[in-house]
DNA sequence: TATCCGTGGAA
DNA sequence: TTTCCAAGGAT
């Protein structure tokens, strides 16, 4: 149990060792990413933003295309918003997609292209915290800061047995602190990514192997057969059931979906308009469907007539929420919509939109297949 | 500071 | 089925 003030107590000489053991290993067994085969910094830039609460194999594929697409940051800047959150399409946290194209604007007309190299001028720039800076001022500029992410909290947890919360805010100063002495001045961007390699692999939160880890050694939680214990994390509550009816509202234009508000969940993305089950305030079945039309002719000025789908139940997880979705047929004429940011849109369109996991679900269960 | 913001994989 | 996790940031 560490009670001192001072986490980092190993002397310079120890310091050196574990900053060789930890490169050399890097060294011989990087993993090979599409982001690592140079330092370009929108390289670093885009796959970082990715790779927020998301893993290394989901990526991969997202930052391919993403590339392929957007090659610079001045394409990213100059793109459309909705090619942009239609790259993201699935990716989810689509919050990331709109911050990141933001940060490609800043770097293109406030900074006249030239990137800031520092981790404090970077932190300025959307979607760009304290690890992300951290991590594109140490592999892109050689500057020496920790990028402290899931792995660093892993990894040094358990080395140095930290018994502070990582689920706390304040806990990352105590992590700075302890990492910084142990940076070696030169390749601070090769340490802080053998760091996240090692906290994938031999330091994993579901199967580490601290026996075979390159730094063993130095690894105070498995020389005292207590790796189980870090790090130390708060469990976070369950998800907050949400009911909802979806309304499935053809007409002869197509499907109409529902651009959702900018902010709150699943932000500016295209779905069938939800209406919130608790919000209405019918107690009869029957009273449901009318207290919905008179609801949805509030929203849109547009009458809707029921019909039958059967009512198919979809159930959808996110990490906070869990909503329960009950799928409302109607038809209607192809109107002008009065307040709603809502197309019309042909099943063979679907595609062209940004349509979140849970959209996807509801086609599949109407058995509405996007071509290709 | 605590809460909000997605998804897919694993056990 | 349930739970937790995986290269966080904004508010």
């Amino acid at each position: 149990m560490m009670t001192n003030n001072k986490l980092m107590d190993w002397p310079p000489e120890k310091v050196a060792a574990f900053q060789h053991a930890l490169l050399d290993w890097y060294d011989h067994h990087a993993r090979t990413l599409p982001w690592r085969q140079d330092h370009d910094p929108y390289h670093v830039m885009v796959s970082e933003l990715m790779l927020q609460q998301t893993q290394v194999q989901t990526v991969i594929p997202y930052y391919n295309r993403f590339m392929a697409q957007f090659p610079t940051v001045e394409a990213l800047a100059a793109a459309p918003e909705a090619t942009v959150l239609k790259a993201w399409e699935g990716l989810g946290y689509y919050s990331r997609a709109r911050r990141l194209q933001q940060a490609a604007k800043q770097i293109v007309n406030d900074y006249g292209g030239k990137w800031p190299q520092t981790a404090a001028e970077l932190q300025t720039l959307a979607g760009i915290g304290p690890y992300t800076a951290g991590a594109i001022a140490s592999i892109s500029f050689g500057e020496v800061v920790p990028a402290i992410d899931g792995n660093a909290f892993r990894v040094f947890a358990r080395l140095f047995k930290v018994d502070a919360d990582i689920a706390r805010p304040q806990t990352r100063k105590v992590f700075d602190d302890l990492i910084r002495p142990l940076m070696p001045k030169e390749r601070p961007g090769d340490f802080n990514q053998a760091v996240m390699d090692l906290g994938s692999s031999y330091m994993s939160a579901s199967h580490p192997d601290p026996a075979h880890s390159p730094v063993r050694a130095f690894d105070a939680s498995f020389r005292d057969g207590v790796v189980q214990d870090y790090p130390v994390k708060t469990k976070k509550p369950r998800p907050v059931i949400h009911r909802y009816f979806a309304l499935v509202i053809r007409s002869k234009a197509g499907y109409l979906l529902e651009q959702r508000p900018g902010k709150g969940m699943l932000a500016d993305l295209w779905m069938f308009p939800l209406i919130d089950m608790a919000e209405l305030e019918a107690t009869m079945e029957s009273e449901q469907l009318d207290e919905i039309s008179a609801r949805f002719a509030d929203l849109s000025g547009m009458t809707l007539t029921f019909a039958d789908l059967g009512r198919p139940q979809v159930q959808h997880t996110f990490t906070h929420q869990r909503w329960q979705l009950t799928l409302i047929g109607a038809d209607a004429a192809a109107a002008e919509l009065k307040f709603m940011p809502a197309r019309w849109v042909p099943v063979e369109d679907f595609g062209k939109m940004a349509l979140p996991t849970v959209q996807k679900k509801l086609n599949r269960a109407l058995g509405l297949t996007e071509p290709g």
